[in-house]
DNA sequence: ACCTGAACACCGTTCAAGT
DNA sequence: ACCTGAACACCGTTCAAGT
């Protein structure tokens, strides 16, 4: 409630959720450890569970925070097509930064269940003119495959950083891959367009 | 060498990865432990390590062991779609029944660099009219999928077997997921077949 | 309510010692 | 060469105790 003091001396979520971030950003999830994030913030280790109940919470409170960095869903004039590529690439780049982070989370039991995040993705599509079921499958695919990209990506580069240009050739992967996607998605669905009924 | 005896009474390797192939079958990757694997041969837990050098290097030839399970990839007189098809549901049914492997696996550095299976696989789209550099990313797009899917299935059944019919709607999924991927494939990929030069 | 150190129940793995 | 128990360096987390 009161803005200035109360920075060093008493600990927040929100600085325990800044240090796992900088930590998981710097040495990636599979180093990730409670004991680190205490030592991070000069604290007990214990200090840091009267504000978060489990190393999973933590992480998942990370994952929100990390949620907000990429660019929402906008579906402009340009179409679907561009806006998915659009976000599904501002998702990429953002997760890159958090190593095993994406891997982390897919295999949540919350992954692809998040009411906002599912309804929004429902909604973009639906006003693409896709019927619910392939909005579902469209939004299912494309989470599926970017985060499945995203476990392979962090298989190198993990301790320290990438040789030769930071995730050069994995960028290219990731482009040509979601290209890939939208054309399977745009080929198997029924979409209501001003055009013909049926794609293709 | 020599047939009879020496079974239950000198430890092998054959033995080991079986003990851990049962055990991921059985609990899944997340709570499989050196100790455990020794514990169901019955034996002490640093005489695995006589046979294996590391749990990572044990869980990668369970890895091994289970890749000869689904069927191999052949291209068949009904297309590369059907060949592909069918391998994809083959390798998925398969690891379905050792939770966490797949996404374990995907995060390893060999993913996708084995020799043998990556030229199995260029060698099969090259024989169905692809380019190389779209069958490198044919490749590389239905594995990361597939892979994807299977770290997102894991995440429901672990422990216990999956309520109210085991994966009965996990399959529907991936089927659909796949025929998504196979449009795409086909629709960004330049095939030369014995219709037009370029796909659609 | 917030913070702490000691301790518990686990890990993978090293090491010195046995056969 | 094969097998072993003790021990080390880590984990996440419980607990009793402090303020």
């Amino acid at each position: 409630m009161n803005r200035a003091s109360a920075r060093r001396d008493t600990l927040t979520l929100e600085a325990i959720i800044e240090a796992a971030q900088r930590l998981i950003r710097r040495d990636g999830l599979a180093s990730f450890s409670m004991r680190a994030v205490a030592n991070e913030l000069g604290v007990a280790t214990m200090t840091t569970y009267t504000h978060v109940s489990s190393k999973d919470e933590l992480i998942g409170l990370v994952q929100e925070a990390v949620s907000q960095e990429w660019a929402p869903i906008d579906l402009s004039d340009d179409g679907w097509e561009a806006g998915l590529r659009r976000f599904l690439l501002s998702q990429w780049e953002t997760y890159q930064r958090y190593p095993g982070l994406a891997g982390w989370y897919m295999q949540q039991p919350e992954f692809g269940t998040k009411p906002e995040s599912y309804s929004a993705w429902i909604a973009f599509f639906t006003k693409a003119g896709f019927n619910a079921r392939d909005a579902e499958l469209a939004w299912s695919v494309s989470q599926t495959y970017l985060m499945g990209r995203l476990a392979v990506d962090a298989r190198l580069g993990r301790g320290r950083p990438t040789r030769s240009g930071p995730g050069l050739r994995a960028r290219e992967y990731v482009e040509r891959g979601v290209e890939v996607i939208i054309t399977g998605i745009r080929e198997t669905s029924a979409i209501a367009t001003e055009g013909s009924p049926k794609g293709r």
